[in-house]
DNA sequence: TGTACATCAGTGAACGCGCGTTCACTGATGTAC
DNA sequence: TGTACATCAGTGAACGCGCGTTCACTGATGTAC
C-alpha cells in the first residue's frame, strides 16, 4: 500500500471525504451537503466517516479549514504577482471576491453562523481563516507606513478592507447585488481600486 | 370583531405569524424556524399557516419583507437626524450595522442564499430590499455631487458604501471578526468614518 | 328580523422523507514470536 | 518464513426524530332572501 500517510484500506478516505464534499458544495450547494450524501458520492457506506471525524460538525470544519488555505493561496499569488502596496492590496481584494464568486457555498460554509458557533472546539480552523486576515493586514500596513499614517488606524482600516471586500462577495453570490458577470467584473474591480487609493 | 383587515376568527393570524417567526429568529436563531414552531409559538395548529401561505418560503419572503421594512426605517431615522452628506453617511453606515448587530438571524435571512435563489418569486420583498440601497445611493450621490466627482463613479461609490457596512456586519455577527461589545462599537464607528472621509 | 345557505379559517391525524447517529459485525491489515 | 493474534477501517441494519405538507373535517362568520 505505499507509505502513503494514512493509506489503510481505502487508501485515504479521511481526505477523500474533505474533497468530496467540496465538490457536493461547489456542484449541489449546501443545502445538500449531508453526511449521508457525502459517503454516497465518495462510494463507502454512510457510517465510514464516523472513522474519521466525530460528527457532521468535524467534517465541515475540515471542509472549511480546506477552503481557507484555497484562498489564502490564491491571495498569496496576487500578492506574489504584483508590485506597490497598493496595487498589491487591489489585486488581493479581487482575489478573495473571485474565489467567493467561484466557491460561493464552500466561501458560504467558511464564514457561516453553524461554523462561527464552534470555532473555540476547531482551533485549526481560527488559524486558517487568521492567515488571510494577516495578508491583508501587512498589505494595509505597507501602505500606511508609506503614508505615514497614524498606528491608531491600522486596525480600523484593516476592518474596513476586510469588511469591504467581505461585503461585496456576500452581495454578489446571494443576489444582493444583482449584475451581469461583465458588470460583476467591472464592480470587483472598481471598488477594489476605490479603496485601495482612498486609504490615507 | 371591529374593522381590522383581515380580522377573522383568531383576528389576524398572518400578521401574528410573521411577528411569531421574528421573535424565534431573535430568541433562537434561524435554525429554529420551521413551519410547525412558529405555529406552535403563536398558539394555532401546525396546519394553520397554511390558510395565509402556499409554503415555507412564503413565510420566510414575508418576515424578510417586514425585516427591510425595519431597516429601512432604522435608517430613515438616522438620516433625519443628521445633517451634512459625509456625517449622514457615516449615520447611515452605523444604523446599518447596528441593526445587523441587533439583529442577526433576521438579518442572515434577509440576505440569505435560500430566499436569494427565490427572489423572482417575491417581487415585493425585492422592492423592500431596494429601498435601503437607494437610501444609500442618495447619500454618496450627494458627496459626489459636492465634490464634483465624476459621474461614473457613482455606481462604484454605491457598491463600496454597500459592501463595507454589508461586509462589517457579517464578519462581526458571524464571528469573522471577534470582538468584544466596546471594541465592535469602536470598529464600527472607525470604519464607517473612515469611509464617509475617503470618498472623492 | 329571521332563517337557510355558502364560505373559509383553523383542526387533528396522518403521510413519506431524509437526516445524524448507534450498534454489533466482518474482514483486511499489521505485528509478535 | 510461517502462524496466531490484535487492531481497527469499513459494513449493514436499525433507531428515533422533526420536518413540510396533505387530507377530510368542523364550526364560526358573513350573506341572500
Amino acid at each position: 500500500m505505499g507509505g502513503t500517510k494514512g493509506a489503510y484500506h481505502h487508501g485515504d478516505l479521511r481526505r477523500e471525504l474533505v474533497a468530496t464534499a467540496t465538490d457536493i458544495l461547489r456542484r449541489e450547494g449546501g443545502d445538500e451537503l449531508t453526511l449521508r450524501a457525502v459517503a454516497r458520492a465518495a462510494g463507502v457506506s454512510q457510517t465510514a466517516p464516523y472513522r474519521h471525524f466525530p460528527d457532521k460538525s468535524s467534517l465541515l470544519a475540515a471542509v472549511a479549514e480546506t477552503g481557507f488555505s484555497k484562498l489564502d493561496a490564491r491571495c498569496e499569488d496576487a500578492l506574489a504577482a504584483t508590485a506597490g502596496a497598493r496595487n498589491r492590496l487591489h489585486q488581493l481584494g479581487k482575489a478573495y471576491v473571485q474565489f467567493a464568486l467561484d466557491e460561493p457555498a464552500l466561501f458560504r460554509l467558511m464564514f457561516s453562523a453553524e461554523l462561527g458557533k464552534f470555532k473555540d472546539e476547531y482551533p485549526e480552523l481560527v488559524a486558517k481563516g487568521k492567515r488571510v486576515h494577516d495578508l491583508m493586514r501587512a498589505t494595509v500596513e505597507e501602505i500606511l507606513s508609506e503614508a505615514d499614517a497614524a498606528k491608531a488606524e491600522l486596525e480600523t482600516s484593516c476592518a474596513a478592507a476586510w469588511s469591504l471586500v467581505h461585503g461585496l462577495a456576500f452581495l454578489l453570490i446571494d443576489r444582493g447585488i444583482r449584475a451581469s458577470p461583465h458588470e460583476t467584473d467591472a464592480l470587483v474591480d472598481g471598488v477594489t481600486r476605490l479603496f485601495a487609493r482612498g486609504l490615507p
